[in-house]
Formats: C-alpha cells, structure tokens, sequence
DNA sequence: AATATCACG
DNA sequence: ACGTACGTGATATTT
C-alpha cells in the first residue's frame, strides 16, 4: 500500500505488450473450445500489479488496431514483424470485453501507439503530483522512469516483476532512464525495425554510452575511437540520430485524461463475463483481489446508477464501447403481472433516458435488458407445466412498452413474422444486430446471434442472452461508427427489413392451371425426348439425370471426344461440352432438349407448385445477409432466377399473375452496373455515351471498332456487350473467348482496345485492385464494405479472385445499394400516398409491383421517379416500367 | 454432405 | 507457364 506519502497512485498498463508476454509465458491451453492463455496471462499479471500496488486509479493503454495486423502495409518501420499468431488474435477482443466488463478505463487514441500515450499519460500524471507505475513487459519503457515514475517490468514467467525505479535501472542495466533512447539510436531495435548503426549491439552500445554518456558526445568524438567502430560511428551518425529519434516515447500527444474518474471498483461485474467463457482460475483470483482489505480504492463509493448522469469516464480518442455500469440480474419472473408491470416500468425508463432494450427470444426463455445492465429472464412455456409465459402472451405485454422503448433484436424480420401472427402492430427497431453483423461481416458463414458473438468474441458463446445482445449492439454501433457506415444500417438495411418483410407476406400469385398445363406439356415431350436418347444412343438402360452415367455413355461407349473434365476429374457433360458435340451425334441435340426440359419441369413447374399455398400464392423469404456484394437473395422459392433467356423456360412466367382487378408494374433499372461504373470511374466516353441517351453495347462497339455508331451491326454489338459484362466482372481475355467464342487473341485485343477506349475505365479498375491491397476491403459509393482476404492469399489464383471481387464489388454493391434505397423510398410513398399498390418482388434490378387497375398511371410514375431520383449520380439513371396482368406481359 | 448442372441478374 | 469471368439458389445424383 503507498498510502504513507498521502500522492495519489495510478498504474497504467501497456496492454499489447501484456497479452503478447501473456501468451507466449502460457500453454496453449483451450478452455470451451477457444485458446484463453493471453487472456489468463494479461489478467493475471494485471490482478498480481493491483494486489502489490494497490493503486488508487487504473488504466490500459491499447494501440487503435493490434499491432503488425495490416498495419504492415502502411508503416514501413514494422514491416519485419510476424503477423500476430492465429490463436493470439481472437483473444484480443475479449481483452477489451472484460475490461470494458470491469469498467476499466481503455486510453486509446488514432494514430498513437500506446508507448505514446503511456508516455504522455507518465507525463501528466507527474504534473498532478501522483505515483506512478507502468506495468509493462517492454524494457523500451524504462526510459520514462524517473522522479515518481517507476516500472513494473514482467519476467519470463507471469508470476514475476521486477520494480524498477531510476537507481534500479541504473544498477541492474548500467544506463540511466534518460540513456536509452541513445542505447537504441546505436544498437537499434529489431522487434521495432529500428535500424541502428550496423554491427553495434548492446555490448559495444553499453561501452560506448559508459565512456561518453550521451548519443551526440559518441557522435563527435567517433575520430577518437580507433578501427572499424570508428568508420562505422562517422559513417552511421544520421542513422543512429534518425534511430535515437524513432526510439525515443513522445509524450506529448493530445491527450486529456482525468484519472481520478479511472477507477477499478467494479472488477467484479464481469465475472458473469468470465463464467461464460470459463475463466474459473481467473475468476477465483479475482475474487480474492477484491476481497482482500475493507478500503479498497477512492473508486470503490457507489456509482450513479446511469451512465449518462457522469461525464464520460476517460476521453477516449473514437466512441469506445461503454461498460455496463452493473449486471443486475432481475432475476426470472413468474407472474403475467410481475412481467407487465416490469417491461411498462422498462418502456417508461427507456423513454426517459432515450435508452433502448434489447430483447432476445430463445427457445425456453426470453431476455430482456435495459442500458444500465438490467436483465432479465422470462421462461417461455411449452406445456402448462413449466410456468411461464406463452410466447403471445409475452409479445401482447410488450406491445405497449416497445412502443416507447425502441428494440435491440436479432434479426427484425423473425420477430415482425411473431408479432404479425400474433395480430400485433410491429415495433420500431433501434438496431437490428444481425444486420450490424452483416454489415461489418458480409462474408461471415452465419448470421445467428452466437455466430456473431462468436465473430465479435473470439470465442463461442453458449446460450446467448439479450445481455449479450445489447452488448454486441453496442460494440457494433461504435464500430460502425469508426468506419462511417452507421447510415448505412439506419437508413438503408433497417428500414429495407420493413420492407422485405411486407413483400414476403404479400406473396406473388401463382396461376396454378397454367403452370399444370405448361408441366403437362412439358412432360409428354420429356417422355418422348428420353426414347429419342435411348434410341439414338443405343442404350436404354441408364439414367439421362446423372451425368456420370451420361458421360461413360457418350465417351467410353460412344467413343465421343471428351472436353474438359469435372474438378473431381470425371468427364464434364455441361452444356457447352455437349453444345460443341452437337455435329458429332444424333443424340446430343435431343438430350440437350431434354436437359433444358427436365430443368423447367423439376424446379420450376413442380418446385413452385409445391411451394404455392390455399389462397395461389407463393411467398419467398428474402436473405438480407445471403450475399456478400450486399445484394438479397431469394429462397423458397427462389424468385430471382424464374427463366427469361429461353422461349420455354419465359412461358413460366405466364404463371405468375396479379390478383384480380391488379396489373402488374415491372419497373427495371437500365444498365444500372455500368451507369454505376461510368460514375465511379468517371470516365469521359463512357459518361458521354450515358448522358447522351445511347445504347452502351453500340458506343462501346462504335469505340473498339473505330466505327461511326450507325456502322455497328448486330454482330459487332454483341461482342461489345460481353466485353462489358466481362469489365464488370473483372475481365480476362480467357474469360472473355469462353465467354463469346472468339479466339484468346481477338479477346485479349478487344480488352486492350476498350481499355484505350475508355482510359478512365482502366485507371478505376486498377485504383480499385490497389485500394484493395491497401485497405484489405472493397468499398461501395454508399460505403458498404466487403473484405477481401483473398488478397493476402499466397496462391496466385485466389489472389486473381480477390482482384477481381475487389473490382466487380463496388460496382455491383453499389448497384445493390441504389435500388435497396429505391425499394425504401416506393414502399414509402406508396404508403403515404394512400395506394393499394404495393411492392411484391425485387430482382436485383428490377422491382415488380401488384397495382390496382385505377393506380396504374400514377403508381408507374412514382416508381419510376422514385427508382431514377433515388441516387444522384454523374450520370442518369434510367428505370423502365410496363405494365401486364402476368409477369410474361409485364417484362 | 458434396458435386454437377443450370436457372437468374 | 498457368488458370481465370461477378453474384446467387434449387435440383438430382452420388458419396
């Protein structure tokens, strides 16, 4: 205890260099599946420091981002550092999760490392007349030692310091505190790739700094030291200044820091925390810390209840996650009353602190929790044996509250399902943490609440509570926030769940006679289609759906030329195998015939007959996380890919109708990838073309062919339009020739000749491929990203892939934030323009509408507009809308 | 559960 | 020299 000399304390902790010296002095021991050695070892060493110290004011400092974790691109002077071990980085936010848990002050600030700021905060704390430690395993610290600055140096192990005051230094190192920014100018720093002076270590440093005390004095005298150390210090000397300077701690960044308000009397709230991710050991020496002594710290009086009642407990450089002030855990409610009176009193608290709730619906019990750490648990009921709760009466109690009290869910659109089947209005939505998931980890395999704490953790969860999710909400508003793409959640993804949950519910309508009739005819050919192959072929007794029996038919049997082989090294039948076959057999056309046929009749005639309910209609569920462009996607059924391309398979759509009295409005956007792409890049031509109204495919054809426009012809055209699909794509000329048919050669020169074309193009293409390696991620003009790991690949091949995802993404994503916010802006005018029209169906480009006859005119207007005025962009957008009673006339 | 194929933008 | 278009989902077959 250092209350003899009446100076206030504070220990302030370099918190990389604890979990790096905690992970490396531990076994890689894992506990619930996940590695918690730096975890143990950083409290551990942290709980030892606070039972020695016993200091009156704590805090850590963290660099922004892990070190040598991407930042290995941009700052060259950490370039030779090991990335950080796989089994290292996921425990660093749990670090950060306990800390924020035990309400322990993380100083953090953009741009300074945390030797930085221990620096400055070293510095301050003296000029407030404290004691201060720093506990750290980084013996660069050693220079800030000095007056009332000691360090608290880790050893080998992690139960073993060292305290070292400038006397200690000096006795156990033989230089001063003030020595070793000119020790590293000479012998440099590896670990910091501080260069030094070639050929000096410690050895020749020490005895250099010995004899002349200080870097310049060794400087100016390097005439008198005989032999190559002399050469080596006359010719080192703007190296070993540059050194000295990089080695050296500022301690003057920007920062204020009050440390009185950094207190640790609240450790103990986040043994919840530990017990889930089973720090028993931890645990269990926590509690002895806190226990030990009645009079802990200055910081261990009571605590106003609300956060927002205080100033902020330390100021933080960027929106810190704020901890939970306290768990109180209200324990499981029985009563319908009890509940009711509780989740009003929550409405009502939330009001008034504008706080939110979040509420998490498990299987047997439902959460609640309020911003000040509230929680508590509601078992639902199966039978009416357990007690509890139905899950409507619950849904019913909430209504009122809710209302006030705006909602942390995960994922919205499951509990507007509930609350519509209930009869219920839907609630407003504060944040929907599946979609903040989505948003920070559109590549992630799950978007379930524990498959996102997981992301968030490091480690998986067992059974998650709304505890955790407001947690979770809290982390993702702050990281959100840091990257700018809080708008994006809150104005497009959150309010687009309304949205695709209305369409879901809506339905299409399905015509169920038509479909049969197609199916019936669809069948009778197949039939007949299946004899012609056996015929043809001269085997009858093999199955025309596997292409492993297809392939030993045509190629051991028949004899036919082979292609390509399958990845499995089987013999491919694809249809362009079977395509370039054609000539060489009678039987392939009819089997071709068969394949498309077959196609139509299983997914399309029978999969939506199956998926059409009592009243004709389907009702698709729509993936707002499915895809990592930030597109949605369509399940059961699928009712993006309804075929169009094929005379046949555009007869389907004949089926799909409006409800009596109802038209349909197909409203597409026109080339909306490319117009995209024209702003983006900003090229000239290819703006030109856009503002000018003209058909891209011939302007694009007139450019690489050198011709006037009128001169295009249909053949020329069609090149042109694959060459612009492929720059979409992220072209290459092979791609391109496969694509098209034309020869390696020809497509190689098609390419070069647009990219000379439109120059702009070219330059986007590879500003974005550079950004891409830059950033790690690929951006959309709205700001939604998509990382790209790919990058990193040492395989050549996934490397090309991440390339191309890093130039096709802001195109396509950008494409998909456009109409995601058309879609928004249509259903809402739709609404408050007192229409019964109502959107039913998005297909990426493409919006369907079911309209009554009377609301056509003006209906088409709005989209229209409303699809075109959604985005301002350096070129028009263009929508299309016509009109039909089924989605065959409608396109 | 994985593979091959093919429907769409 | 080498392997390549971007993004999805459903079906049937095979493992």
């Amino acid at each position: 205890m250092n209350r003899d000399n009446q100076r206030p304390s504070v220990l302030m902790v370099d918190g990389y260099s604890l979990i790096f010296r905690g992970f490396h002095a531990l076994p890689l021991l894992s506990s619930g599946g996940a590695y918690t050695n730096a975890v143990q070892g950083f409290f551990g060493m942290l709980f030892k420091a606070l039972a020695d110290i016993r200091p009156d004011s704590l805090c850590v400092m963290m660099d922004m981002h892990a070190p040598t974790f991407r930042h290995t691109l941009f700052e060259e002077y950490k370039a030779t550092r090991k990335p950080m071990p796989e089994e290292l980085r996921p425990q660093i936010p749990l670090v950060r999760e306990l800390l924020v848990a035990m309400g322990i002050s993380i100083v953090e600030m953009e741009g300074y490392e945390a030797d930085d700021l221990l620096g400055t905060a070293a510095r301050l704390a003296q000029e407030q007349g404290r004691s201060t430690y720093i506990l750290t395993g980084d013996r660069d610290s050693l220079q800030l030692v000095g007056g009332d600055v000691r360090v608290i140096l880790t050893k080998t192990g992690i139960t073993e310091s060292l305290l070292l005051d400038a006397d200690k230094v000096l006795e156990i190192y033989g230089f001063t505190p003030a020595q070793v920014p000119d020790m590293k100018g000479l012998m440099g720093d590896s670990s910091d790739n501080i260069p030094g002076i070639a050929g000096i270590g410690e050895k020749t440093a020490l005895k250099l700094i010995r004899e002349y005390g200080t870097l310049e004095e060794i400087l100016d005298h390097a005439d008198q030291v005989k032999g190559k150390l002399g050469e080596k210090l006359k010719e080192g000397r703007q190296i070993a200044l540059l050194s000295r300077e990089l080695g050296t701690i500022c301690t003057t960044a920007p920062l204020e820091l009050d440390f009185d308000s950094c207190g640790w009397g609240r450790l103990l709230e986040a043994l919840p925390l530990m017990q889930r991710y089973q720090l028993n050991r931890l645990s269990q020496s926590l509690k002895s810390l806190m226990g030990q002594g009645e009079k802990k710290t200055a910081e261990a009086k009571e605590q106003p209840p609300v956060p927002e009642s205080g100033p902020e407990p330390a100021p933080l450089s960027t929106a810190e996650v704020r901890p939970f002030p306290s768990l109180r855990d209200q324990g499981v409610l029985r009563s319908m009353e009890e509940v009711v009176r509780t989740v009003e009193e929550a409405g009502g608290y939330c009001d008034q602190t504008q706080s939110a709730m979040a509420l998490h619906l498990g299987q047997e019990e439902a959460t609640l929790c309020l911003g000040d750490g509230r929680c508590w648990h509601i078992p639902l009921m199966m039978d009416l044996t357990m007690g509890g709760l139905y899950e409507d009466q619950l849904l019913t109690t909430l209504g009122p509250a809710v209302e006030k009290a705006p909602l942390i869910v995960h994922g919205a659109k499951a509990l507007f399902g509930k609350m519509a089947r209930y009869g219920y209005p839907l609630p407003p939505i504060r944040q929907d943490t599946m979609m903040g998931a989505y948003l920070l980890h559109p590549g992630q395999k799950g978007f379930s609440l524990e498959a996102s704490l997981e992301e968030e953790y490091g480690m998986p969860p067992k059974a998650a509570t709304a505890y955790d999710l407001y947690a979770l909400a809290l982390r993702q508003e702050a990281a959100l926030r840091e990257k700018n793409m809080l708008d994006l959640l809150l104005t497009i993804e959150q309010p687009l769940t309304l949205v695709l949950f209305e369409m879901e519910r809506e339905g299409f309508g399905i015509d169920v006679d038509t479909l049969d009739e197609l199916g019936a005819q669809f069948t009778g050919e197949i039939e007949s289609l299946k004899a012609d192959v056996y015929h043809l072929t001269g085997v009858s007794d093999f199955n025309l759906n596997s292409p492993k029996q297809l392939g030993e038919v045509l190629f051991d049997k028949l004899g036919l030329p082979a292609g390509k082989k399958s990845k499995t090294g089987a013999y491919s039948t694809d249809v362009t195998v079977l395509e370039g076959l054609a000539e060489l057999h009678p039987a392939i056309e009819p089997l071709l015939r068969y394949r498309k046929l077959s196609k139509l009749q299983s997914t399309y005639i029978e999969g939506l007959r199956k998926l059409t309910d009592r009243t004709g209609r389907v009702h698709t569920t729509f993936d707002q996380t499915g895809a990592v462009t930030g597109r949605i996607s369509s399940q059961e059924p699928n009712l993006q890919n309804i075929p169009i391309r094929s005379e046949e398979g555009r007869e389907i759509r004949k089926a799909f109708v409006a409800r009596e009295g109802y038209v349909l409005l197909d409203a597409d956007y026109s080339q909306i990838e490319l117009r995209v792409l024209a702003h983006l890049s900003g090229d000239a031509a290819m703006r030109d073309a856009f503002i000018k109204g003209q058909d891209i495919h011939t302007r694009t054809a007139a450019e690489i062919y050198g011709i006037p426009l009128e001169e295009v012809d249909a053949q020329m055209r069609r090149r042109a339009k694959a060459v612009n699909f492929g720059i979409v794509y992220g072209i290459s000329g092979f791609g391109l020739a496969r694509n098209t048919g034309i020869s390696r050669r020809e497509a190689d020169a098609f390419i070069a000749t647009y990219f000379e074309r439109y120059p702009g193009v070219h330059a986007f293409m590879e500003r974005m491929v550079k950004l891409g390696y830059g950033r790690g991620y690929a951006e959309t003009l709205f700001r939604r990203r998509r990382d790209l790991p790919e990058l990193v690949s040492s395989n050549r091949n996934v490397r090309a892939f991440g390339e191309r995802a890093a130039m096709n993404t802001p195109v396509q994503g950008t494409a998909a934030d456009i109409i995601k916010m058309a879609m928004v802006r249509v259903r809402e005018q739709l609404v408050s323009g007192g229409y019964q029209a109502r959107l039913i169906l998005q297909v990426h480009d493409e919006l369907v509408v079911e309209c009554p006859a009377d609301e056509i005119q003006p209906v088409s207007r709005l989209i229209q507009e409303a699809m075109e005025g959604v985005a301002k962009l350096s070129v028009p957008l263009v929508a299309e809308v016509s009109a039909g009673k089924n989605w065959f006339e409608a396109h």
